[in-house]
DNA sequence: GCTTGCTATGACAACGATGTCAATATAAAA
DNA sequence: TTTTATATTGACATCGTTGTCATAGCAAGC
């Protein structure tokens, strides 16, 4: 069980190590005929490239930062394991960096991240992905980024980026509300500094006007993502005397924010409220009713950034890949916080 | 912005690159004088230790890996965190690696990892830290690691480790609910292949026997942690005829698959029946009623790991930690799913 | 004052890869 | 066939650190 290095390798195959270098890095100008007898020597050697040899010499290095923020554990989890999944694919590291988007020294921290592990790229998941500072910053320094953010991929805009479109999720939610014959429908929001959460109450609105169902401003409240903030919208609703037939949290949490004060007030879901989320959050299979909700497949968007990354890392040499942009919609899952027989 | 190596710290403070590199190890035969010249110029221009060529020169590497099964992704990110800022905090980098422990080649993964990535050392965590072929292969070639798992920490057995005191506090549980006045108290178990399972069983029977309470075998049901599992459970319990009056989940998943199927039979929780679950997950927070629990402080619990784990990497260069062995013992939380006041 | 035996320090090679640049093989052109 | 251009390949330095070993400094013992 030793280790095995290039040298191993070139040795077995007959070439010099440089040579095996280049196979391993996917350069031109290697002879087919060579390249093959490489790749073999390395297949009978279960040779892998030292990251730390690689990391040291090298003009780029094989380490990816992935930036979240803490308090979204519901979701980081699975982007990184799709981002490993990847990653260890095509030998990169996955430094993982949760930090706190509010803290007032965030873009020294992710500068010094950078600098000090000599990261080759970065992923931003929200709210770091739209933060404007952070973003000019890596402009200027030139880091390669991809960013999974709540939009729509627009072609020809020269922007990479992995896209999640919450708008038409959303509309696909409350299109679905409607069609079960419901006119007054709250919205609860999430943070409106997230680009999702004016993106899906976009999708809710945009839905009733298709059905030509004026909207209540009444009816849409302002709050931030957290189960406390769907528990206290609801109570404003319950204040405002006509209660809706329907209510839309910003995501799942809001959700079950809602279920319970609802729950609290002996009001039956989906009998007098229907209710439904945003995220397929686990926990939204576990509430009584279930959360209709609408679900990304967060791991494949994960796979999907890192691929892109590696692209933008290293243009000559990674494989293709389909687009630059990649638009994922979430899909709607009905459940019985909306229709009982679910 | 330039890089700043070895180099710089050593002719600012007037040294070899050696010496600067025995300070920053904490190597012995350093004259405290020369320390202080190096440590101030250390500091001076913010100097980090390329962790890429001490992982490439060294004997030891600075990495850590983190073992944990794909589907505990509720605390995992809680224990990422305790490890991040331990490992950020002393230069130690961390590499996170999901995998299904029913995986048939899980322990040559294990063996691959490390032989791969060169890790300095690992940490385990359920189930995967109960795996005794892991464990034997680990002790076979030497490897540092530290399991955080359920049990109790025995003084002067020679093994180290983060422990969960389960027993403890799942005896806290059912204490609870016979001071609530409860006798027919139900018990739908976690995987009994889990160390986690058995311990927190032998918990609840401890309560009962402590109480003069004679536990009925019907009511003990044999699951797996999941939310199916506790729907399913207490499915069961229903056809017994004579309902309990309380029922216990292996964890909070499992609580809340019979807080569901409760509801779905219109059963009053906690009038008719009073739950408890088990780790204070977040949705624990989240149902109606919300789930009285246990909660053990994950991240202190990682923290505690890393640091576990740096000493007993480096025992002669690491400055002292207390003992070698953890044991922290989860706390009852009360909340509405027992006590209708809460 | 001169060994002796330690402590403190530094010079240098080495870890395993990639970048640079020169050398060789091959194909195309004359 | 010879020359020229181009496609392949390899020798060697190098990244920033630590391990090895040699050397310098310094107190104690004769």
């Amino acid at each position: 069980m030793k280790k095995v290095t290039i040298h191993d390798v070139a040795e077995l195959a007959g070439v010099s190590i440089k040579t095996v270098s280049r196979v391993v890095n996917n350069e031109s100008a290697v002879r087919e005929n060579t390249k093959v007898k490489v790749n073999e020597a390395i297949k009978a050697l279960n040779y892998k490239p030292n990251l730390s040899a690689r990391n040291l010499r090298g003009t780029q290095t094989f380490i990816f930062g992935l930036l979240y923020d803490n308090a979204n554990a519901y979701y980081v989890v699975d982007m990184q394991n799709g981002l490993l999944s990847e990653c260890l694919d095509k030998n990169y590291e996955l430094l993982i960096r949760p930090c706190d988007s509010h803290a007032p020294d965030i873009v020294k921290q992710v500068t010094d991240l950078i600098h000090h592990s000599r990261l080759a790229g970065l992923i931003l998941t929200p709210p770091l992905a739209d933060n404007p500072e952070i973003l000019d910053h890596l402009k200027e320094i030139e880091l390669p980024y991809v960013r999974i953010t709540s939009g729509k991929a627009i072609p020809g805009k020269c922007e990479d980026g992995i896209f999640v479109d919450d708008e038409a999720a959303s509309m696909h939610i409350t299109d679905h509300l409607i069609s079960l014959g419901h006119k007054r429908i709250a919205y609860i929001t999430g943070d409106m500094t997230h680009e999702s959460s004016p993106n899906r109450l976009n999708g809710h609105l945009a839905a009733l006007k298709k059905a030509g169902i004026e909207s209540d401003p009444a009816l849409i409240i302002n709050k931030d993502y957290s189960f406390e903030s769907g528990v206290e919208g609801f109570k404003e609703l319950l204040e405002l005397g006509e209660l809706p037939t329907a209510a839309v949290g910003g995501n799942d949490e809001v959700a079950a924010g809602i279920l319970y004060c609802a729950r609290l007030n002996d009001i039956s879901v989906p009998g007098d409220l229907a209710i439904a989320g945003f995220e397929n959050s686990p926990f939204s299979r576990q509430t009584w009713p279930k959360l209709t909700t609408a679900s990304q497949p967060n791991t494949e968007i994960a796979r999907r950034a890192a691929q892109l990354l590696i692209k933008l890392c290293r243009p000559d040499r990674s494989p293709e890949h389909d687009a630059s942009q990649h638009c994922f919609i979430p899909e709607l899952i009905v459940r019985g916080s909306t229709t009982a027989d679910s």
